[in-house]
DNA sequence: CAAACATCTGAACAACTGCTCACATGTTAG
DNA sequence: CTAACATGTGAGCAGTTGTTCAGATGTTTG
């Protein structure tokens, strides 16, 4: 990120040289945006709820279906952002397709999160 | 959650006491719902940018604006978000109003997606 | 009080999201 | 191969979201 050359409101509120480190440690734009893009996929209660429902086994499409109740399709669609994002991993077994979580981050970033919920 | 009444695919993929378990310890819908609001205010570049803008220090509205090159009402707006979730706190000061990170949950929220993203 | 400044807010609009529906794909059993 | 089954996918639609714009609120100074 650049730094603004314009300061339209009087002062910079800290120290200038603090707003300089800020900006020279911030992650680049791409990173930033990724990284919004990661959260934006925890940021539905469907895909939540698909995320809890494999804490503690992998399951298959239909039972997960049954599981949340709701329609197969909209869990196929899910389970596709889940698993572009890397939060999930499929397994084939014959017509079954089974999914579980991809690693332990999945896990610690929604304890995270329920801390914060929870507090 | 209550357990599903039909099962219309043939079988409970893994065990069904598996299943029970996995309803038992899921959190109520709220919680869920409570959770995936949560992380869906993480979810937007923007608010992730001024989060980070927050890291090193406390800014004013102005300040952070400037920072990321965005309009003083967008950012406001979205401090509103930020403030109504509990990220960040507000401080006032005569005419102009600090916010700062609210608490260090922020920050380990972050890192934790920050390390997804980098893996 | 009035003027200047920093911030907040409501309305409106374009962009995006998640669901449903219909159908496609892929696998197994007969 | 065909039928049955589990899953995947594209289009369309309703609901949501983030931004901009104009103006309101609140604070300090003179």
């Amino acid at each position: 990120m650049e730094f603004p050359e314009i300061e339209r409101c009087g002062f910079l509120c800290v120290h200038e040289d603090t707003v300089k480190q800020v900006l020279a440690e911030m992650p680049g734009d791409e990173t930033l945006y990724d990284l919004a893009e990661l959260f934006k996929v925890f940021g539905d209660s469907t895909r939540i709820k698909i995320l809890y429902a494999l804490f503690e086994a992998e399951l298959c499409v239909c039972d997960i279906a049954q599981l949340l109740g709701i329609t197969q399709s909209a869990v196929s669609h899910q389970l596709r952002v889940l698993k572009s994002s890397r939060l999930v991993k499929a397994r084939r077994d014959g017509k079954t397709v089974f999914y579980a979580l991809a690693d332990d981050h999945v896990r610690k970033i929604i304890a995270q999160g329920m801390d914060h919920v929870l507090e």
